[in-house]
DNA sequence: TTTTGTGCAAACGTTTTGCAATTAT
DNA sequence: ATAATTGCAAAACGTTTGCACAAAA
């Protein structure tokens, strides 16, 4: 199996890119150099990107990418469960989150900074909404707006 | 005090509407008939309307509303609180939530329909994050994607 | 060699903006 | 009277699409 190692992730980042790779492959899908430099960059951040901002972060090695490239993988990605589209706000772009746990993303209203929240109990809440509706819950996402303790500060 | 009452309201909805309409005196702004009518609409139903359903929903007895007054007007009632912009997906046009009692909003990836979920013990998911981080939560909002009982008999 | 994926450019739908005319206060 | 709001049209923005070319399998 090939592995397309890349000296420049730190192991972790070596581990989760080959954790998306892996699941390309196992999908049948081409091992193409825009993937794997999407999964590693995905691999490697712990923000919540954007399309654009996955794009021009690659563009510095990699000048030919398109964004209907990044847009076409990102898809792809969410639909073998790799990683999740976040819900936003209007207008505003699509964020992306690559840790998979459960738990709550906060978003600051000042700076728009995501943060991720652990939160034990999450999984209980959705066994609660499960047992008490007909819906079938595929997945959950709790996410929470207000201010970072940065913005706190500065707003006084 | 005028009361703009609308004889085709529901008793709950005209008293849903005067709280908007209310809430919009108390900050110093007008009251329009167009922001009237998008206060009685948003009153009377118990759906999740984009902004141009909500446009095209009043536009039959108020053939001259553009979609920028909704849009102003939606903005307007968003910042005084007294609805709330649901988290959309990509491309997808931003839906409104007029209930603000917290629950949790079900969406179905097939219909695309949402369902409201009443769950007791959100204040206490709330209060938890709280305590557990230096981040001010303002609001926190539960969304679930799956199927909804309708369509999980469609797909069998 | 076959089939998938890429990159480009145009199209699309939603939301925002600037401004003159209108209207609630 | 005056200050806020409307309606229009254009622009901006994120995203999707169609297709010829390139490249992975």
């Amino acid at each position: 199996m090939i592995h397309f190692s890349n000296p420049k992730l730190s192991k972790e980042a070596q581990a989760r890119s080959q954790v998306m790779l892996t699941a390309l492959r196992r999908a049948h899908l081409r091992l193409t150099p825009q993937r794997i430099a999407i999964c590693n960059f995905l691999a490697e951040t712990r923000s919540h990107p954007t399309i654009n901002e996955i794009f021009e972060a690659i563009l510095v090695q990699h000048p030919t990418i398109s964004r209907a490239t990044v847009y076409n993988t990102m898809t792809t990605l969410k639909e073998l469960g790799e990683i999740i589209e976040l819900p936003s706000a209007a207008g505003a772009s699509v964020r992306y989150e690559t840790d998979l746990r459960p738990h709550v993303n906060l978003t600051c209203t000042q700076c728009g900074n995501i943060y991720d929240v652990p939160v034990d109990d999450l999984q209980a809440l959705m066994q609660k909404i499960n047992n008490s509706t007909d819906f079938l819950v595929q997945s959950v996402a709790v996410s929470g707006t207000g201010l970072c303790a940065r913005c706190q500060q500065k707003a006084g």
